[in-house]
DNA sequence: GCGTCCAGGTCTACC
DNA sequence: GGTAGACCTGGACGC
């Protein structure tokens, strides 16, 4: 059965405020779920609610200069104030719609490698996930997988246990919710999502978060370091994914990453790309500070004209 | 076709 | 507190 509007809404975002290229990154990767769909300056979404699904129009009615977003809610029922106010929390959170992006910019003018860079993607909001469960679903399945294969799982995960969406003539698959696959055996995820060892660690995740783990905007409002070392608490979540999902990102490298900056920052290649993360990272920090996470988002989605511009192919790690 | 290696990390045991 | 070694699975590679 299809969703009806429940809410309409408008949102302001500072300036500059690229919608397409915050939510549609040209890396590839999806705001919400990897099923959702843009066109024409629209995104259909869905997001959860409480338990509830709800399905999600946005569309930019504004300007590079002028932002403006229309928002609209699908849902079931009706929905309560206390609900509209959430729910408009965490739209403006996740789309990072107060976020004032003129320090980065001043400091990227007066830096080699990025100065081109945030021409190329003025505007760019970084990653903020609206939810934390298909995050943790994300990083857990990035763990020791090429692309593909990290593809794979989140897709028979998507497809097995989770949700069509149905609104506005649109249907957007939606991740399972952390009670269906806390449900689940360890066993049956491993065989059917083909886990492997992450098996055991979702279903341990699930069964935190449904046991009153504190949501994504529990985390935002968190001291940055004390909501990392919370979502390090989890099983399965390391360093560096609870830097890649945390409200406030850290400098989250991997492998695949570690290659790129070792290229960006030493001109050459490494033979231990793992090797290299702790040097890697107190280099950012030293260099970029507290913006570091941006330069991580802004760079991996620009590899591309970087490799032009350097003449050496970034995009083949 | 078959064996081996290793990938967009994390945990544990051991020192 | 530092660090090997194990961990699912499947694609790439050498033979």
């Amino acid at each position: 059965m299809a969703l009806k509007e429940s809410l309409s809404m408008e949102l302001e975002p500072v300036a500059p405020f690229n919608f397409k290229l915050s939510v549609h990154k040209p890396a590839g990767w999806w705001w919400s779920t990897p099923y959702e769909l843009f066109q024409d300056e629209t995104l259909w979404t869905a997001a959860r609610l409480g338990g509830d699904l709800l399905g999600l129009k946005l569309h930019s009615v504004g300007t590079l200069l002028k932002p403006k977003l229309s928002c609209a809610v699908y849902s079931k029922n009706s929905l309560s104030d206390k609900e509209k106010i959430h729910l408009t929390e965490t739209l403006s959170r996740a789309l990072r719609i107060n976020e004032d992006l003129c320090d980065f910019y001043s400091m990227a003018e007066r830096d080699e490698i990025l100065r081109e860079v945030v021409h190329d993607l003025y505007g760019l909001r970084t990653t903020a996930w609206p939810e934390l469960f298909p995050a943790l679903i994300l990083v857990l399945t990035l763990q020791m997988a090429p692309w593909k294969r990290s593809s794979e799982m989140m897709d028979l995960l998507l497809k097995n246990y989770g949700d069509d969406v149905n609104f506005d003539g649109k249907t957007v698959r939606y991740w399972p919710s952390p009670g269906k696959i806390a449900a689940l055996t360890v066993e049956e995820l491993r065989s059917k999502a083909k886990l492997g060892y992450r098996a055991r660690n979702l279903s341990s995740i699930a069964k935190e978060l449904n046991g009153g783990f504190p949501s994504m905007e529990d985390l935002y409002v968190m001291d940055p370091e004390e909501a990392k070392e919370k979502l390090m608490t989890l099983r399965g979540i390391g360093e560096y994914s609870a830097e890649l999902i945390s409200p406030r990102m850290g400098f989250p490298l991997d492998v695949w990453s570690a290659k790129i900056f070792n290229v960006l920052f030493f001109k050459k290649e490494t033979d231990s790309p793992r090797g290299s993360i702790p040097d890697l990272k107190k280099t950012a920090e030293k260099h970029w500070g507290e913006w570091r996470g941006h330069v991580f988002t802004y760079i991996l989605n620009d590899l591309p004209k970087i490799s032009e511009r350097m003449g050496v192919d970034l995009t083949k790690f």
